[in-house]
DNA sequence: ATTTGGCACTCTTTCCATTCGAGTGCTAAT
DNA sequence: ATTAGCACTCGAATGGAAAGAGTGCCAAAT
């Protein structure tokens, strides 16, 4: 059961099964291994170290007379130890380089998910962790005796706006009180200071008589709420269909189910910006995930904030390719997201941050 | 060949073994029409029947001696004259009701998606259809010395904004007479207009010389190409794998593939608002429809746009359900985005539209 | 004490032949 | 026209039998 039990040449005949299956598919035998292994033994010799690796309980076999496939701890041990940590291709770092490039700005997460989902050939996912920002500043912008806009600037430098326009009219002077009451008392709190007390002080505060401050405060509540909660985005989660773990559809239903439905509550504490995690298999918490592995990388979105990319895969999985994948792709989107100091597409050529990506009639 | 030629027994025939296959999913043999139908004749009657209907091209068989399962055109048949419309349940309407009132304001189009992809568990599509709108208003808030956010206005009342930081300095007075210049010479404009001349005479009228307006102007055109495109909007794709005729990973793969990465630039041209378009296996123009079906819906979004909601799946197909709910569907969300005139959920009781959606570190 | 060749054994997979059954098409009688 | 009856067809299900892959173990060899 301890690591120490296993032997330099049992490691050796780990990780040719576990290669050889990650390739194939297939539960492999003791010739297969040896071969691939290319030691110097007979087959037979393989076979007891196969039954002595069972033992140890890093393999498995389907049934009787079937060759063996690892188990979740072998796996774990190949990838802790035993996985050569190659990295890209140069052909696939610059590949990845130009797709996030050519993102650049819009729907970054959208285009990182699906470069994840497309470069590992697995459903990939993106979340940005987060954000408990308040609100820096507001803005109401008054258009006409009926409509106005509210600006609101956001203490992770995001911006969020609405248009309110209202069936009877209200003079430009109450908005501008009401811009500087909403400012000296609705920065910098939480959602849940947000009280009918406070916004009825507010309300007399400005002279509001028609129930403007109500719909503002409604506006800055839900613009505290929303950033509460992490926006998951799922992307090619067909790829799984490609995949013979999953060739059942039932399978493959339940789990893309899960993917698609699930707030992803169950991704783990996320593993430290620039870190990987792999989760093989029974490691997961989620059911559904339980033979199923899940590689995670974080990145850093600047701010203080911090995303997460991964994809979901059979535990017979490339670790080592799709690990420096995830990787790759998580230093390049800390890159672009971080810093942030290099010129914009289009016609500037200076930094530019905020918020892009309205859509709503 | 003509629908003439089908006489009326043989259209009650068609619409039994139709509705049977819609059930059953199996090819549907005389036995099993005649029960269905309630005919008074026997098997054999109903045999030569079927013969004339598959001459007729209505009908088609596997193989000698199955049943017999509808073409395109008996579809076709059968959804013009002969499917009783009947409507929603009361059940299903509320459900129908509730879903889309809770959704209220956040996301509605994804909401209504994952809706329709419910309540007839088939992959559903929503696509607001491209909005032209122009920018009709320009502010520049002026945060500190080197930072302002843009606030545009668009003709169609969505907001869009950024936050601009510079690694320099400027006044607000810059930043006010940037302002007026863009109010001036770039509202109403299409993308095309933004020309380097253009923003180069802005520059030089607002005596800007460290470059902020060719930021905006950026900006501006960044805004103005995002309207253009639809943004289609894919959910419950994994319902596809429930179905019978999907079972089959490589059919279903092929499908989802071409669903998601798709730009549906093969939408055919939208039915008229509140119309619903039903398109049959072999009426699909994509090579990847050919055997599925695809129902539309038209909505209004107000402010002169028209969106499209539609369900794509098997040629055997519920089409009366489908067709009502998604109409149904279609109808609630023309109230909620034409109208608008109902009050906010929250704190708020007044009408209000914009966009509240940014996301984006 | 480890390694190895050999061999019996176990299971799954594949293949074939057979049967079964649903459904048709045709014909002759009504 | 309709119908009962019957021969026919073709896929689906059934049931071994044979093949193949791989193991486990033992006795001999190193």
């Amino acid at each position: 059961m301890r690591r120490t039990d296993v032997t330099e040449r049992q490691k050796k005949i780990l990780a040719a099964l576990v290669e050889e299956y990650i390739a194939s598919a297939e539960p492999v035998g003791s010739k297969t291994v040896l071969e691939r292994a290319g030691l110097k033994c007979s087959s037979a010799t393989v076979r007891s170290e196969l039954a002595s690796l069972e033992k140890a309980g890093l393999l498995e076999q389907p049934h009787t007379s079937a060759g063996r496939i690892p188990t979740g701890a072998g796996y774990r041990l190949y990838v802790n130890e035993l996985m050569d940590r190659r990295g890209l291709t140069e052909e696939e770092t610059k590949r990845i380089n130009e797709a996030l490039a050519s993102s650049a700005g819009r729907d970054l997460f959208q285009d990182a998910g699906r470069l994840a989902s497309e470069e590992t050939s697995y459903p990939a996912l993106a979340v940005a962790s987060p954000a408990k920002a308040l609100i820096t500043r507001f803005d109401l912008i008054y258009l006409d005796s009926r409509s106005f806009i509210i600006v609101l600037l956001m203490s992770d430098s995001t911006v969020k706006n609405k248009l309110v326009r209202l069936p009877f009219s209200f003079e430009e002077a109450l908005v501008r009180r009401l811009n500087a009451a909403f400012n000296a008392s609705f920065t910098g709190i939480g959602r849940e200071a947000i009280t009918p007390e406070l916004i009825e002080s507010t309300e007399l505060g400005a002279g509001d008589t028609l129930g403007l401050a109500s719909v503002i405060a409604s506006f800055a509540a839900e613009a505290l709420a929303s950033g509460q909660r992490a926006e998951p985005v799922l992307m090619g989660s067909e790829s799984l269909l490609k995949i013979p773990e999953f060739r059942d559809s039932d399978k493959a239903h339940r789990l893309m189910s899960y993917l698609s439905g699930s707030e992803l509550a169950g991704l783990p504490s996320l593993p430290g910006s620039g870190d990987i995690k792999v989760l093989i298999g029974p490691e997961n918490v989620a059911e559904e995930l339980k033979d199923t592995s899940v590689v995670l990388a974080s990145y850093d979105a600047g701010d203080n904030m911090r995303g997460v990319i991964g994809v979901v895969g059979p535990t017979r999985m490339d670790y080592s390719k799709v690990a420096a994948k995830l990787s790759y792709i998580a230093a390049g989107l800390s890159r672009l997201l971080a810093g942030r100091s290099m010129p914009p597409q289009g016609f500037g050529k200076l930094m530019i941050k905020g918020d892009d990506t309205p859509h709503e009639g």
